[in-house]
DNA sequence: GTGAAAGCGCTAACAT
DNA sequence: ATGTTAGCGCTTTCAC
């Protein structure tokens, strides 16, 4: 058996009470009586059980990460900050990767209200979950709009947007191409095309389908720069699929940036170390991160409190060798 | 205030015994009264509160998985295998980013602990944390050694340092060095200098010392290769670090393939996203992650069953352009 | 087939 | 300054 806050009292001839008064350090406790108990605690190498302590204090310090998956170098670094914080703070995080899968995110919302979860950060494109729609969870979103009232964090990708393609038409591109996710997802980064579509004449939006499959984005791709061979500017709405812009040029023995030239978006530590030619719109990652956090922190301190619907932070253009 | 088990009974006009065997599929229920309580269930919105449950059963469904940084395409895309195998078993997962800090570690392991996990993977190389020897607590280690009771999962990094050196030989290295991470670290992943060691007459190996920081390395790489200007091959025990020496060569117009050869390890989706160039060894990550689980599942289930020490699965050479 | 009652390990009134 | 007691929400013997 695992020994217990009772074991602990025995030990130490005192009352539970008094046990409990020391580990919370919470009213007057005798120095004398402080030191056996502590004592009586190293010698049985006691661990307080949580899971008691949360049940009555009806708050278990759990928040749920919700993201599309975790094998992405953008939202594996939001994740590093986000459980970061969250640990600094006594929090622990439960991971979730979703895999814009409905039934799936529906089975974790499930799962984290029924762990009694303190609060939600989601990261995904899934509308439609039920229990998100339980206005008493504190819930903040990152990059997307789950529900009227529920606050999004994410990065000014209108001006994001219009940095890239800035950039290009001052590069001296003619023919600049837009790819980007599917355009029915209700998120912020939908700006991203409509600065794109704002400052470009003829625009040109491709659509991925499916933002997770590589091959299927080569293939597409592939297609769009045989059917538009004209084109020499490509914004990509993520660093990905620009690294799959720059593979599939390389492979149709299109120099970039002479012939063409690639922006992507994110600017991930990741992106940037494995793929340092890369000009792209750096996210400030670690703001998102600290935003949402305490964004949620304070809607589980102060239910009914009004925090910004919407919070955008700056980006900025890191140039390199691909324009 | 939440609805609980009491007001399910209550509403269904039973009792809370009746509503729990419902919940549970457990013991007889008549069609009906089951009928009537599925109803109340749905009628309040009735999630059943998992605290109060594990608290009775003394089984949470979590488990720890502890890594140096999540923000790494090898630890992301095996924390996303790992999670996505746990969830179809029921278990939820911890997030712990040790960031390579002791005392970050052993907070964790105490949290975890306290939070009564039902076992850990830990993917770290701190050693030293006592928690860890707690022998009532299920844990699995990948590519590390923490006790001589874990059992250790990992790849074949023996065959698979063979394999990379063998191939720049193959390709006619004859200045082959081997860049690592800090000797002294307790890790199956030294065979991999121990492969290279094996096969080359005058090995010279570097150790980096912090395998997290890009400027560091750079330097470190930047001097190697002044230093020894007739290096044609490297063989580098990550597909990061091999990432930055091709980052390197090219700053220092060290032509790749023609007059430096680089091989990597670990062949993420990531790294081979975005530099589908680099010659690796490719990791079985999601049988790397099968097994761990499987391993910790049985430990969980069968606290005294002997399971193998060290398990290594069989890697993969990818030949791109690097070589 | 269903219910009453005890208890998982902890905390917080309330008493002393 | 310390102890007694009730109860957090659930599950499970043990009755009926």
């Amino acid at each position: 058996m695992k020994v217990k806050l009772e074991d602990v009292a025995k030990r130490a001839e005192v009352s539970p009470t008094t046990v409990s008064r020391v580990l919370n350090n919470r009213g007057y406790i005798s120095e004398q009586t402080r030191k056996k108990v502590e004592k009586a605690i190293e010698e049985l190498n006691y661990y307080p059980n949580d899971i008691a302590r949360s049940l009555f204090k009806k708050r278990t310090n759990f928040i749920g990460l919700v993201l599309p998956t975790i094998n992405n170098p953008f939202f594996s670094e939001l994740a590093l900050y986000i459980e970061n914080i969250c640990s600094d703070l006594g929090y622990k995080v439960i991971l979730c990767n979703s895999l814009m899968q409905i039934d799936k995110e529906k089975a974790y919302a499930r799962m984290l209200i029924g762990h009694q979860v303190d609060g939600i950060i989601v990261c995904t494109y899934n509308r439609g979950v039920e229990a998100y729609k339980n206005p008493k969870l504190p819930i903040v979103a990152i990059d997307h709009y789950l529900s009227p009232t529920i606050p999004v964090v994410g990065s000014d990708n209108y001006a994001g947007g219009r940095m890239a393609v800035q950039h290009l038409i001052d590069q001296g591109c003619r023919s600049i191409i837009h790819i980007n996710g599917p355009i029915e997802l209700e998120t912020p980064t939908q700006m991203r095309r409509k600065a794109y579509e704002d400052l470009i004449d003829n625009p040109i939006t491709y659509e991925l389908i499916n933002l997770f499959d590589e091959e299927y984005t080569a293939v597409s791709i592939r297609q769009i720069l045989k059917k538009h061979p004209e084109t020499d500017g490509i914004f990509a709405s993520d660093d990905l699929i620009a690294a799959t812009c720059l593979k599939v040029a390389n492979e149709l023995n299109i120099q970039v940036p002479d012939q063409l030239k690639i922006v992507g978006y994110d600017g991930t530590e990741t992106v940037l170390r494995l793929l340092p030619q890369l000009t792209t719109i750096k996210q400030p990652i670690q703001e998102i991160a600290k935003t949402s956090v305490s964004k949620l922190m304070n809607l589980i301190e102060n239910p009914d409190c009004d925090e910004a619907l919407e919070t955008f932070l700056p980006i900025e253009l890191v140039i390199n060798e691909t324009t």
